[in-house]
DNA sequence: TAAATAATTTAGACTTGTCTAAAAATATTA
DNA sequence: TAATATTTTTAGACAAGTCTAAATTATTTA
């Protein structure tokens, strides 16, 4: 029905939809795919045909419900796969992404739903973020990105966005892994740069480029 | 490296080669491909150019060592993710075959040293067949293809070399799974046939069509 | 051993997904 | 708002893998 490549143009227009309304544009997709915008054109033609997305020349994409779900289904699987590498075989947190990128696009519902009920239902991946329901639900549980908090306070690290290893590795360091709480105290607003402050007292500074691959829930 | 379709047409060229000495022709591969001859010598070409076979025009080809080494690998991988579904997820044995046709190509050879591991390191797949090691050595075993006996006595189903589902399901009906034991009391030698008692009494015949797909060893 | 048959290879074309370079449309800025 | 800059699309090409039909080569049979 769809093919692995098409599975990843959907992956990548749904996670560059999610927060902001507006269409996707070619340039975006490119960029987050690494490839170039004619390729993306050409995709986007086909993905318009089997009505995945709605497409206006010049003026970007938007991902239909169609779409969407075929989106979803496919993180649904990366994050069970994900929970199995690191649960099962014990993998790293920042080594399970690139594997699970290839098994994800194995392609059997009756496999997923028992990978499901073998690791017991997990409902976050290793790296915090939401398992999707096999109707394509998430349970967004109120996480908002930490660059968006304007407000100083204690926080907990729910999940993070960007899942190359260099970046798992770097939060590793920080001691900054999905379930860590911390206390945000100071926040500086010419280069949107903020402090912040463990319960064991130490204290990092965190730039604007990491603090919009993190997201937060409000502890307490 | 080594592309799904080169793997999957060196898997095929080395399980044709095994037991025949000479040199595997391309309606042979063509034929167990499901695809057609001209096909196959395109690709062939390509996998000669790569030294993955010995190609002379019009005579077929041979797998050299590297191409056998690759094979292996595939297989290895295949017969591990078999285990997996049907110890772990409880798939039954004619339903793991196809999924891990597609698990197989997942290219990491950590991750197959893992599921290894989780495994238990175990030697035989659910059909009964041989698990090749890391470095591409297969415990043969010496199982013999059941048409190939001249000799009546007691035998042990030890693997079977057809992996559709409709055949294992016919094997299942009639109480051939790998580890039965059972006897040869007739050899018919005109069609080829054979009449088979289980150790419940209970007998069967056998056409030359099934007994070339099941794999023996001679039990006491 | 020459003709007929069967198998294999070549030739040319199609699909998917990709690219670069040029053209078209949109957005920016002076 | 007119000129400039940026983004997007089109045009044309390429690689991998596939196909059908025609041409070769090998094998069989008379």
């Amino acid at each position: 029905m769809t093919t692995s490549t098409e599975e990843n143009y959907l992956k990548a227009i749904y996670h560059l939809s999610t927060g902001n309304q507006n269409s996707v544009l070619t340039s975006a997709i490119a960029g987050s795919l690494s490839t170039s915008s004619a390729s993306v054109t050409d995709m986007i033609k086909k993905l318009s045909e089997k009505n995945m997305v709605e497409y206006e020349r010049y003026h970007g994409v938007r991902i239909t419900r169609k779409g969407e779900k075929v989106a979803l289904s496919i993180i649904r699987r990366h994050r069970l796969w994900e929970v199995f590498l690191m649960d099962k075989l014990k993998f790293k947190w920042d080594e399970v992404h690139d594997l699970a990128e290839e098994l994800e696009h194995v392609s059997s519902d009756e496999l997923t739903k028992r990978l499901d009920a073998f690791l017991g239902f997990p409902k976050f991946d290793p790296h915090g973020d939401p398992i999707p329901d096999t109707n394509g639900k998430v349970h967004s549980n109120g996480q908002v990105l930490l660059s968006e908090i304007t407000k100083k306070g204690k926080y907990i690290l729910s999940g993070v966005n960007d899942h190359s290893p260099s970046f798992l590795q770097y939060l590793e360091k920080k001691g900054l892994i999905p379930g860590s709480t911390f206390s945000i105290v100071e926040m500086d607003e010419f280069d949107n740069s903020m402090q912040i402050i463990f319960s064991n007292k130490k204290s990092i500074f965190i730039s604007k480029e990491v603090s919009k691959n993190l997201l937060v829930r409000s502890h307490e």
